[in-house]
DNA sequence: ACAATATGCAACCAAATGGTTGCATATTGT
DNA sequence: ACAATATGCAACCATTTGGTTGCATATTGT
């Protein structure tokens, strides 16, 4: 998993707009695009853009058929955001066990 | 936690510069601008504003102390952008589960 | 006292972002 | 065939962002 890779994730969870759409699909029923533009305060157009964004991030992926488009969530990717932040939080709690050590010795 | 916060959250971690930094702090050693500001290709003003930028996420904290002002990681800032992502892929992961059962029966 | 160090603040700039409107196109239902 | 629906694409615009430079200020070491 690339740091640009992450990047980009974080990027596109890091919008209201974007994670409200993230929020909705999160149960895991996809949404065609007319239905997800509603109700986010902004046009069918302001939404799609934000749709593209999740989708070069690889948060959401695209099902055309017919005349719709069904917009789905990417676990996986979600699962790298929530794994990179994890791996930091690692880091941190094996420095705090180093300073208890030192501090007890 | 609101909703607003997990975004700047994200917002924060979402550019490559902000991550590189947190990613430094992520050891535990608080360090101070200055060598926070090396090896990031940009200026120290540069890097100041992206430093501000983690301030005002929470990301980070700053600790004033004579000339020098110490940065410091804030892990439980991290825990809420993973603990949020973590709580959408329970949902996913739930309906999943549902499926399956409707499958099976 | 003075030089060096660490930082702060503000103005400025180019590029990216988030949004709009207008129009074109493809699919569906009657 | 035709109207309605669902989407796509492009131009445009205001604001934000990411960076710069220049200068001011406070602390430290000699």
């Amino acid at each position: 998993m690339s740091q640009t890779a992450v990047v980009q994730i974080f990027k596109a969870l890091g919008d209201p707009v974007r994670l409200q759409i993230v929020q909705r699909l999160s149960n895991g029923v996809p949404l065609c695009m007319g239905e997800l533009s509603k109700d986010l305060g902004i046009s069918r157009q302001g939404a799609r853009k934000q749709i593209q964004a999740l989708v070069s991030a690889n948060v959401v992926q695209l099902h055309p058929g017919g005349r719709e488009v069904k917009v789905q969530l990417d676990a996986a990717t979600l699962a790298q955001g929530r794994d990179f932040i994890a791996a930091l939080e690692a880091q941190w709690d094996q420095r705090l066990q180093a300073l208890k050590q030192f501090a007890e010795q």
